[in-house]
RNA sequence: GCCGCCGUGGUGAAAUGGCAGACACAGGGGACUUAAAAUCCCCUUUCCGCGAGGAAGUGCGGGUUCGAGUCCCGCCGGCGGCACCA
């Protein structure tokens, strides 16, 4: 190991033992007592008192995508946004700002529960020393956030609220006439609900969160089904275990219903374009029209989902997916035996299958044919696995002219291709082309499309489609409802039971009492299904079967549910009446306009960071949830997270993601010991921009590091510093308080600053601030640098200069920061205010003005010269200058002049030739 | 296939349309040292030149502009997402 730079190991457990110890960065809620000595209090004049919400400084919440707390411990890629959001929150906080700055964990969750049915141990056991590890580990980064607020999402006081959240969305409907979620108390009932039981069937069918027989993506090495999202080309997501499509009752929660205002909503947030285009594309809207096809010979109408109903005349078959309801009911006696063949053969297609053989169209006629609505032709009718039965209709027309898969089915089974759209550009063959053009071949009795460009044949159609009651305007989403039930252990339990009416012998669910919540789960001594395939609940007959009959809900929720509203927990995580108070949901959520430095507080909130893994799943869950407690009065916002913003991923030194068959993974612990928190944090955000993919380089670490160490030198004297290490060598046990024996430097001390000290220090606050904003933590930190390679051969050193640079320093390397506002304090004999709440230092334009600048001058747009130039030079100065230069002027000397261009403060161009 | 993002020295990277390569890493040279480590100083895009200096240069090809790494069009390569969604 290298000399070490500074006694990193010494100081920086002694602060995060302070910060600890005195709640440094405890956040308040309205209406709770600041302790009379707390430095938040005493910045704000709040100390000892009890403020309201309007009495606190405006809010800034800044959110890290709380971890799963693994067996392996922390890896290098949390800690770079949970650094750049530390730093942004002692910023703000620096600024004035209430910060909200909270950490916790995303405690349920697979690998307990498979360690569990392996070893026996109770998967609280695993989580919570898995937790014990993870905040060792955090903490010893030196983040400053308000352990007081900590959630686990597994913890009876969290999941409580995460049941009754599910009961929210279990008593209420989405009314498409307010389209927004509504008590089912308000669903309007048809006249032919006369009886409870209709009644209650049709309330049950509309819930937020509902039961249906769904055919779902089972994995019989997890035992549990998966969300469609949890599927990556037929296998688990999670240990890549082979899914197959099963149908089974399942929990489902309406998503759907808020496909729109998810989509609209967008406009409303500040996300990156490619994050939100994202959650378009997943949300999938397509406008189209809804068609209905006579069937010939039968009484039954066909209906289809098309984009395109200008092409509706280009229709030359059908197609139904192999699982369409009428397919047994049109197919003729010939063709029976290859349809149920075919059939089976589609539902035993994985998903994988699927996929891989995506361009090989198979299918087969069922012998029926459909009457095509605009010109009578008789068309036939086929069934396909490449239409879906989960989207739109189940079924299609198919345009083979102007659809690819179209195109490719009918030549694969030679079914005829017409013409009906005209590619605007001559020489665009028509066959196969797909976007818009002139409708052609398209008259039939009593309507004509020919000569319209696409956009308005599509609405001449569907309108006489729809006066004629054959069709109308549709959209369809790609986005499904919500599987959200797992036949898991280490999850939350339903708040549900079903009990049996005993008349008719039918089964129904019922919400347990929000008084009893939270619903424990039963312990275990075996974590596996049962023997007959039910879920692992099933087993612990004595918590399954109630007094009066019922029995209660045997699944569990899936991880993503305690994930989903966790932040708002933070807001007022030890409440036992209710999620969070009221007030305190206010208070974070919408803030108030601004005051002072910083922007506007957000509604929502301010900043989230996180990966790009959950850029669709998490994120989108979330804001659906948020939206129906926004709609049921229970929070303040339309959406949760304001600002967001992905980190990128951390590569290993070889280039590679980082895996430990790879055997490239960096553990912080060693980076760590070797080079200290400080470091750590400031290599992380030297790397590169925070969203920026970058590999891991160790010697990049040891940069940072000695820039730690200059720093260090900056402000100590070094012979005090020989004087520590040999008490430290003689007497190791007493090592911290030897650190008392570093003084500061005789050259540091209350004397004035030169102008160029202050030119240095204010152009070092200009960058840093500006940078701060922008999250540009890499270039911030190499203007430190160049104020620290400035400031070191300074003769003497002014103790405000300095104390302002440590300032600047503290976001980025707290500890080190701390230990020298401390030292300098003591060295000038005054007392040190806190620097975790001393106001951000302000630069002084003034200070930055020169009274003459350097102006490059370019011939021909190559710079030939730099020229010194006053400040008040006139246009006509400047060019008589460059005119003048001798470096210039071989450049033009001999040519016409064209014309030479002045931009003051920037350039002069000479044009010649 | 579609959508999005990104291509700059040996490496990580800087650069409101105005001096390309700041700040670091690595490498080379030097000071200090008995020696090493640590520290400090100098050099370090490529090519030509002893030098002063010159030429080329931001994936490739065009374009706009007095001026393009930056804006526009077309390619090539990489990364991420979606993938029979009618």
């Amino acid at each position: 190991m290298a000399r070490r730079q500074y006694p990193f190991h010494l100081i920086e457990p002694r602060w995060q033992d302070r910060w600890l110890a005195g709640q440094t960065f405890r956040a308040f809620n309205p209406g709770e007592s600041i302790p009379a000595d707390h430095p938040f209090g005493l910045r704000h004049n709040l100390a000892g008192r009890t403020p309201s919400a309007d009495e606190l400084p405006p809010k800034f919440y800044i959110l890290d995508m709380f971890p799963y707390p693994s067996g392996a411990g922390l890896h290098v890629g949390h800690p770079e946004g949970y650094t750049a959001t530390d730093i942004l929150a002692r910023y703000r906080r620096a600024q004035g700002r209430h910060v909200l700055h909270p950490m916790g964990w995303d405690a349920f969750g697979l690998p307990a529960e498979q360690y569990a049915i392996k070893t026996g141990q109770h998967p609280r056991v695993t989580t919570t020393a898995n937790i014990a590890n993870f905040t060792r580990q955090i903490r010893s980064l030196g983040f400053s956030y308000d352990w007081s607020r900590e959630v686990d999402t597994t913890d009876p006081g969290y999941f409580r609220w995460t049941q009754w959240i599910f009961l929210q969305l279990y008593e209420a409907w989405f009314n498409p006439a307010t389209r927004r979620a509504e008590p089912v108390s308000t669903i309007p009932y048809p006249a032919d609900c006369d009886t409870e039981a209709r009644r209650r069937a049709y309330r049950d069918a509309r819930r937020l969160a509902y039961v249906a027989e769904a055919p779902v993506n089972w994995c019989p090495a997890l035992g549990t089904v998966l969300a469609n999202e949890e599927v990556v080309d037929g296998k688990s997501e999670v240990g890549g275990f082979p899914v197959v499509r099963k149908p089974m009752r399942q929990w489902m929660l309406r998503i759907t219903a808020y496909a729109d205002r998810l989509l609209e909503d967008l406009g409303l947030i500040d996300w990156s374009d490619s994050l939100k285009e994202m959650q378009r594309n997943w949300i999938g809207r397509s406008e189209g029209a809804e068609v209905d096809f006579q069937l010939d010979g039968h009484a039954a109408k066909v209906r289809v989902f098309t984009t395109r109903p200008d092409t509706l005349f280009g229709a030359t078959y059908m197609v139904l997916s192999p699982e369409h309801r009428l397919v047994a009911e049109i197919t003729t006696p010939s063709q029976r035996a290859e349809v149920e063949r075919y059939q089976q053969f589609a539902a035993g297609r994985s998903d994988l299958e699927r996929t891989e053989l995506a361009k090989d169209k198979t299918g087969v006629w069922t012998g029926a044919h459909a009457i095509n609505p605009v010109n009578g032709a008789r068309i036939p009718v086929w069934i396909a696995d490449y239409v879906l039965a989960s989207y739109g209709t189940g079924a299609i027309m198919a345009v083979p002219a102007h659809d690819e898969r179209d195109l490719a089915f009918a030549r694969t089974f030679h079914l005829p291709v017409v013409q009906v759209v005209q590619p605007p550009h001559k020489g665009t063959p028509w066959e196969g082309f797909c976007d818009e053009g002139t409708a052609v071949n398209s008259s039939g009795p009593g309507i004509s499309l020919d000569g319209l460009p696409t956009a308005d044949a599509k609405r001449q159609v569907t309108a006489w489609l729809e006066g004629k009651g054959l069709g109308q305007r549709t959209v369809n989403f790609k986005l499904r409802d919500w599987l959200f039930s797992r036949q898991r252990y280490w999850g939350e339990p339903f708040p549900i039971v079903w009990k049996t009416d005993p008349a008719t012998g039918e089964r129904h669910h019922e919400a347990i009492e929000l008084g009893s919540l939270p619903l424990m789960p039963p312990e275990l001594d075996d974590y596996k299904p049962t023997e007959d395939g039910q879920p692992p609940l099933a087993r612990a007959t004595a918590w399954l079967e109630l007094p009066d009959g019922a029995l209660r809900e045997t699944n569990t929720m899936p991880q993503w549910a305690g994930s989903c509203w966790y932040y708002l927990r933070y807001l007022d995580a030890r409440n036992g009446g209710a999620f969070a108070s009221g007030d305190a949901e206010r208070y974070w959520m919408t803030g108030r306009p601004g005051v002072g430095p910083g922007p506007e507080p957000a509604s929502g909130v301010d900043l989230y960071v996180g990966g790009t893994e959950h850029a669709v799943l998490h994120l989108l869950y979330a804001r659906f949830w948020h939206k129906v407690l926004f709609d049921l009065g229970h929070v303040s916002t339309p959406e949760p997270f304001h600002k967001l913003v992905n980190q990128g991923l951390i590569l290993g030194e070889d280039g590679q993601k980082m895996s430990k068959s790879r055997g490239n993974v960096v553990n912080p612990d060693d980076v760590l010991r070797e080079y200290g928190a400080d470091a750590f944090r400031l290599y992380e955000m030297f790397m590169g921009p925070l969203s920026e993919t970058k590999p891991w380089n160790t010697q990049g670490v040891e940069g940072v590091y000695r820039f730690l160490g200059r720093v260090w030198r900056l402000f100590v004297d070094e012979a005090s510093e020989v004087e520590f290490e040999q008490a430290c060598a003689a007497d190791p046990a007493h090592a911290t308080a030897h650190l008392e024996r570093v003084r500061l430097a005789p050259s540091v001390g209350d004397v004035p600053a030169t102008p160029a000290q202050l030119k240095a220090l204010h152009a070092c606050i200009r960058k840093v601030t500006d940078d701060l904003e922008h999250m540009r933590f890499n270039t911030a930190i190499s203007a430190m640098m160049m104020f620290v390679n400035e400031a070191l051969p300074w003769p003497t050193k002014p103790s405000g200069v300095l104390a302002s640079f440590i300032q600047l320093l503290a976001p980025f390397s707290p500890h080190l920061a701390e230990d020298l506002w401390e030292r300098l304090h003591r060295h000038v004999g005054r007392p040190a205010p806190s620097l975790s709440y001393a106001p951000w230092p302000t630069f002084d334009p003034a200070l930055l003005v020169e009274d003459a600048y350097d102006m490059p001058v370019q011939v021909n747009g190559k710079l030939r010269d730099v020229l010194r130039v006053p400040n008040e030079a006139t246009q006509a100065d400047i060019e008589a200058a460059a005119m003048a230069s001798a470096k210039a002027r071989p450049f033009f000397e001999g040519k016409t002049i064209r014309k030479v261009v002045v931009v003051p403060r920037r350039t002069v161009n000479i044009v010649a030739n």
